[in-house]
DNA sequence: TAAACGATAATGAACGTTCATTCATTTTAA
DNA sequence: TTAAAATGAATGAACGTTCATTATCGTTTA
C-alpha cells in the first residue's frame, strides 16, 4: 500500500479513536508509523491533509455503499441493496458521519464536490433516482425530497440504533426499509415490459 | 442577561463561524466581550465548556421545537407543528446539527443524557410517539424506527436542501410532511371518539 | 452622609506545554 | 554514485490555564 494511503487511513483512525482534540501531526506520524516530517512529503498541511482525508472517505463511501448496485436485475433489488449497505455501512463506522460533516464545516475546506450525492462516484445513485422520476414510477417531487424519504432512512434508522443502543431485528429493517420504498411510488405507475 | 449564557452563546458563535480548529478560549474571550481569566470563572475547563454547551444547545433547541405543541387539539396537527418547527429550525441554524453531534464525539463528554430524544425536554414528544403506538394509531413498530421514517424526514429535507442549495416550495413540504404522516399510522386503525 | 470595608467579579500578563512546520542530515534504492 | 525518500530535533507561534492584581458594589461604621 502506497504511503499516503497508508497516513489517510492512520488520520480517519486516529480521529475515530481519540477525537479531533487529540488528533495532532505527531500523533498521526506515530500512528501511521512514519517521522512527523513525512507527512509533509505527501500533504502540504494539516488542513490539505483533512481536504484530501474527507475526499478519501467520500470516494470510499461510495464504493462500499454501492457494491453490487449494476448487479441488481430490478429497481426495487438495487435499491434494498443501497439500503442495506448504507444501513450496514453507517452501523458498522458509527463515526464517519460526523466526521463527514465536520470535515465539511472546516474553514478552508475544497467546497468543491462537498456535498455527499454530488460526489462523482455516486453519480449511479442519483441517476436511479432521475429515471424513476422520469419514467413515472416516482412521485414527481423534487430530487432532494425524494432522497429525504426514501434511502435517507436508512441513515436515520442507523443514527438512532446507534444512539439509542437498541438492536433492531431484521424484519424491522426491512419493514422500514420497505416502507421507505412504497413511499416514493407513484400510485399512477403503469409498468412497461421494459426492466430497467 | 447572565455573563455565564453570554459565554455559551457566544462560543456557538465562534464555533459557527470560525470551526473548531479556530476555536480557542482567547477567541472565546474575545467574542464574549470578556478577558480569557473571567472564562474560568463560570467554567472549570474548556472540556466543561463544551459539555455545558452542549446541554445549552439541547435544551434551547427542545424549547424552540416543542413551541406551541401543548396548545395543539389533534394529533396530526402536533405533527404538523413539530415537523415545520424541526425543518424551520435546521434551516435556520445549519451549524446546530453537526455541532450537537460533534460535541457528542468529543472524548470526555458528559454521557448523561447524550441522546438528542432522551433529553427530558424531548419527553413530550417521545410521549407523543408512544401514546400513538398505545391507542394502534401508529403503526406497531419499534419506537426509533417510526421515528426515523417519520419526524427524521424534516431533518433529512432541511439538511438536503442546506447542502444541495435547493429551495423547496411550500407545497413540497407539505407533501413530504403529509407523506411521513400516513408511513406511520396503522392501516387498521379505528379511531374512537376520544381526541387525545 | 460619607468614608471604610469586605466579598465577589473581572482582569490580562505570564507560564509551561503542545502544536504545526521546517530543514540539515541520514537512509534507501536504483 | 546519485537522486529521492525519510528522519527527528529544532523552532516559534499558539494553546489552556493560573494568579496576583484591580474593579465593582452592597453593607457597615463613624
Amino acid at each position: 500500500m502506497d504511503k499516503r494511503t497508508q497516513i489517510l487511513i492512520a488520520a480517519e483512525c486516529v480521529l475515530a479513536e481519540r477525537g479531533f482534540y487529540a488528533f495532532s501531526m505527531q500523533n498521526l506520524a506515530d500512528t501511521a508509523g512514519v517521522a512527523a516530517g513525512t507527512l509533509y512529503r505527501y500533504f502540504d498541511s494539516k488542513e490539505a491533509l483533512m481536504n484530501e482525508l474527507q475526499k478519501f472517505i467520500r470516494e470510499q463511501s461510495a464504493n462500499i455503499i454501492l457494491a453490487g448496485f449494476n448487479e441488481c436485475s430490478t429497481a426495487k433489488n438495487k435499491y434494498d441493496l443501497v439500503w442495506q449497505n448504507i444501513f450496514d455501512y453507517v452501523i458498522a463506522n458509527p463515526r464517519r458521519l460526523t466526521l463527514i460533516e465536520v470535515l465539511h464545516c472546516i474553514p478552508n475546506v475544497d467546497q468543491a464536490d462537498i456535498t455527499l450525492f454530488e460526489n462523482e462516484a455516486f453519480k449511479p445513485l442519483i441517476f436511479f433516482y432521475q429515471q424513476g422520476i422520469n419514467t413515472k414510477q416516482f412521485l414527481n417531487w423534487q430530487l432532494f425530497a425524494l432522497i429525504a424519504v426514501s434511502i435517507d432512512t436508512a441513515i436515520s434508522l442507523a443514527k438512532q440504533v446507534i444512539r439509542e443502543r437498541v438492536t433492531p431485528d431484521q424484519k424491522q429493517l426491512d419493514q422500514v426499509r420497505d416502507a421507505s420504498w412504497n413511499i416514493i411510488q407513484n400510485p399512477h405507475f403503469k409498468p412497461t415490459g421494459i426492466i430497467q
